[in-house]
DNA sequence: CTGTTAGCGCCTTCAC
DNA sequence: GTGAAGGCGCTAACAG
């Protein structure tokens, strides 16, 4: 392996001038410029990043915590996090926190020790009471979860508002008896109740929201308990993909074939949602755009510490489909997405 | 930010004792222990990683090189590889290399810079011909795809035996004009189409096997487009969970409610293979077991960098579901999952 | 514009 | 068992 000073010596220059090409200084000559570059090509030197680091005092890094890879939304939001930073030569840790404020602490002590650049989180509702900025050494995005009081840049979807139109969607279509089920540790969830029970009320309908831990397990016992009880809901409303479908596989148990008598829709738009007959009616989130705003958030907050904070909220899109049919007019066929 | 001078002159000793408390050393005497103990609580003190790592010329990094973690195989893979990963306190670079044998070598090249401890990776059929571990400064182990040839680090499938046992089933239950989808980039879609072949050709019926990029919208092209042509098949066979999906999405848009006229099997047990009526019988893969046996091969190899080279088969199993269901036998239920 | 030099923070011989 | 000192490879003053 080829060190700085073999490429000097190899080229007859000194390291500082090697080192000025290498970061593209605008004050070396052609000439030198050009010994140094074949002689970097010539000993197939690369630079050590562990020592530009050290000396620098700066990593090529930013941290990204969210609770579960697996959930389908934190995939996508990693996917375009990941794009964007290795077009930008940053680097992306992933860790998954499990829903657990210890863990969120615990990582964001590990990002402090590899020195990031800074840290995209999807914080659980501990982490946020009390969240500030100023704690952490390095800028901090809060992605899909924030709420009103905290003040930090933060990309969101338009929680209320969405949850707010698809209820008020079943409600038109003649579903009133609707049943929300929410996950506890999230702002996001909160929000989305809200959203909902906002709705419920302005057409004087009573609110049942159902409150769990946001796992597929957990929502699937929480609708299957539901399905036992009467008199049955018009329809379950899911809060997120992964309740969505535990409350799905709940209807399937019970060999109920929504829309009747009990239907549901939810959030996220994912690709088994159309596959399911006769389709779900769901609120689609542009993730891959809000994890794309939140990784170019970042980078500008990196490159302006100072900026104003910001908040970046994304629109909501309603598909409709069967499981939301018109049941005033059972007829009224549904546009099929 | 305390250094490990500020520590040693806080607990009045020097800084390699600092340090050989730091690294557990055994020798060091049970006060000076206590002292710097004391002194790095009371600091706050936090080694830093850049100078360790330049000073030790190790990191405690490793990368993941795959498609895209976007595919819940790979999602599923990534998050076993975290967790393996983050309990024996390494980090994780992932990348993704979409199918692209360049990004995969340019994602490589970037391993070397990070001079990661070891890769796991999962090839493309062109990095995989001609793949020799000698190549690389640090152990890669391959993770789902690997051919007979390639004498690797490995953790597989046993794709053509489950593939096999897939078909049989099929055949057995009546279903005999049946094409498979798979795709070209990698050597486990190839391995899968070989099981399939012998599998009918053993019930001496003829092989359809058509190739395709590996992603949802090309599959769901090609299925399409075989459904338009007759005679009809009697079961489309996807060889992966990505290709099922697209296929799922063409028998849905052409109105195909199977198992009748056409049917649908494949690879991957995913949550949504059980919603989708009557359910579809799939080839469950152990992924969460399989990205494990990788990240603990890798950490084995790391330790041991001699040992003997190994490759670990996991088998497949076959979960029937109504989309096989016995055509001989109409009323012959099959137990759902 | 170019070269010399002093560290970045840590680990690890080497003496004692 | 403990301390002093050199250097990992690089960047950034500072001179020239």
């Amino acid at each position: 392996m080829a060190h700085i000073k073999d490429v000097a010596k190899q080229a007859e220059v000194s390291v500082a001038s090697v080192s000025r090409v290498l970061a593209g200084h605008p004050k070396v000559s052609e000439t030198i410029r050009q010994r140094v570059l074949t002689a970097i090509q010539e000993l197939g030197y690369r630079p050590d990043l562990a020592a530009r680091r050290l000396r620098s005092r700066q990593t090529n890094t930013i941290g990204l915590i969210v609770s579960d890879i697996r959930n389908p939304f934190f995939t996508e939001v990693s996917r375009a996090v990941e794009d964007v930073a290795y077009q930008h030569h940053m680097r992306v840790i992933l860790c998954n926190a499990d829903e657990d404020a210890e863990k969120e602490a615990l990582y964001l002590d590990l990002m402090r020790d590899e020195n990031v650049r800074g840290v995209i989180l999807s914080p659980t509702l501990v982490t946020l009471a009390g969240f500030h900025t100023s704690d952490y050494p390095f800028p901090i995005v809060l992605v899909d979860r924030c709420d009103q009081n905290t003040i930090a840049d933060a990309v969101v979807l338009d929680n209320v508002d969405s949850a707010y139109r698809l209820t008020t969607h079943l409600i038109e279509n003649g579903y009133r008896r609707n049943v929300f089920f929410y996950g506890t540790t999230s702002a996001t969830g909160r929000q989305r109740r809200e959203g909902y029970a906002a709705a419920m009320a302005a057409h004087g309908l009573e609110s049942h929201a159902e409150p769990l831990p946001a796992i597929v397990e957990r929502a699937r016992a929480a609708a299957r308990e539901r399905l036992r009880r009467r008199p049955l809901p018009d329809a379950l409303v899911a809060s997120s993909g992964l309740i969505l479908l535990g409350i799905t596989e709940a209807l399937r148990e019970a060999q109920i074939h929504f829309p009747d008598p009990v239907t549901v829709v939810g959030f996220d738009d994912l690709p088994w949602t159309r596959l399911v007959e006769p389709g779900i009616t769901v609120i689609a989130q542009p993730i891959y755009d809000i994890g794309r705003a939140a990784i170019e958030l970042l980078l500008q907050r990196i490159a302006k510490p100072e900026q104003a904070v910001r908040r970046v909220v994304l629109r909501g899109q309603l598909i409709e489909r069967g499981s939301s049919v018109n049941r005033n007019n059972p007829t009224g066929l549904v546009t099929a997405a």
